[in-house]
DNA sequence: CTAGTTTCGAACAATTCAGTTATAAACCAT
DNA sequence: ATGGTTTATAACTGAATTGTTCGAAACTAG
């Protein structure tokens, strides 16, 4: 089964697309944990021989890590659309959050998050690196994302932007682990909404103090 | 009738306690999870020869299993403790988000929770079953120590206490993953107490009559 | 001290696993 | 077609892991 690759190099072509074995090797890793999969496990799951996994991607750290930064550029790609398109703070946070359990509980793939379910439990400094800048990159989003509420009249100029976006953080972890637990999504939208409710000011009108 | 109080039974002493050799079962699985645990891990760590480890408890999944449900008696009951002993809903909400963060930062024991990090990743039904049960009795008692708030005029009638349960939880979670993550103790302290003005009202003197 | 019972320590075979090595296949260029 | 290049299939090797076995050790009872 040869893939067709417009630009013509000697040799027998691949029978994978690197891109979506990487994507398949997410939901293998995703399924069963880090130290859970075996080179059999990605072999099959990804439809890659075995030598060539060897020789295109390397060893079972490799493989993760990759699929790791894959899995975060997509997350974190979606994670900003959904904090930065929306027009009201509100919007944002509730679209960030609902993203979040929509992603964990996704049909086709195991409950959870790769990034933050079962990196944090591989004892490996650079998955551990990866983890902690991902969570560091995606709570000064929140961050940003606040200040721009606030810069826009719709936040109190004395609003906790910082401890508000851990909490958005803890509370989307808490959501987060609940799927991966196997809470069904809708309990975790509706909690999801319940937690914009709880971060945010009850009144979304204007600025109560001067 | 022989009185049974005196253990002397035939056949050589064991050197170990079961008990405590189950606490240090505890401590392998917080350090390593549960698939990356080896049966050497455990005769290493938990100072048990192999064949006795086999006979006494069984193989890896009976180990985990008993260590899992240790883990949760002891945590449990601490838990209970800090929700129910203090007088003040704020002081209980602060006590149990903090034994939380204690307890996931303690020295001497890798960062996290058995029952929070490394159990719901295990591909295992009766833990998967235990894991939403732990959950779901410390939902459970979190509530009702808010009822009791309501009940004691602390907090407003209408005080949504099945929700904000879940968000003590969901935000106990996210403090809990960020210890896993290797967070510092005092980072989490902090952001603790910021959680718990989060989900308690501004006020929490009586409500000002008129 | 001897017999009986249970545990401990070392070592065992069977299985699984990781990483590599042939050998065949598929493609391009000539 | 023929040679050169890269990948796929299958099998292989060595190491790790699991669960068990066997003799020695430690304790009680008589």
């Amino acid at each position: 089964m040869t893939v067709q690759n417009h630009r013509r190099v000697p040799g027998r072509p691949r029978s994978f697309d690197e891109r979506h074995a990487l994507e398949k090797a997410i939901r293998v890793f995703r399924s069963k944990g880090y130290d859970g999969v075996t080179i059999d496990d990605l072999v099959v799951g990804m439809g890659v021989g075995r030598p060539s996994l060897y020789s295109v991607f390397g060893d079972k750290r490799a493989v993760f890590l990759r699929a790791l930064r894959a899995y975060g550029e997509e997350k974190g790609a979606l994670a900003a659309k959904a904090l930065f398109a929306p027009t009201t703070v509100r919007d944002s946070l509730t679209g960030f959050l609902r993203h979040a359990v929509e992603t964990a509980t996704e049909e086709g793939s195991a409950p959870g998050c790769l990034i933050i379910c079962v990196a944090p439990l591989v004892s490996d400094p650079e998955v551990r690196q990866f983890a902690q800048d991902a969570a560091a990159a995606a709570t000064a989003q929140v961050e940003r994302r606040l200040r721009d509420g606030i810069r826009a009249g719709e936040l109190p100029d004395n609003f906790p932007v910082s401890a508000r976006a851990i909490q958005v953080m803890d509370l989307g972890r808490g959501l987060t682990m609940r799927a991966q637990m196997g809470a069904p999504r809708k309990v975790l939208l509706r909690d999801a909404e319940d937690a914009v409710d709880l971060v945010l000011p009850p009144a979304a009108s204007t600025t109560p103090g001067g």
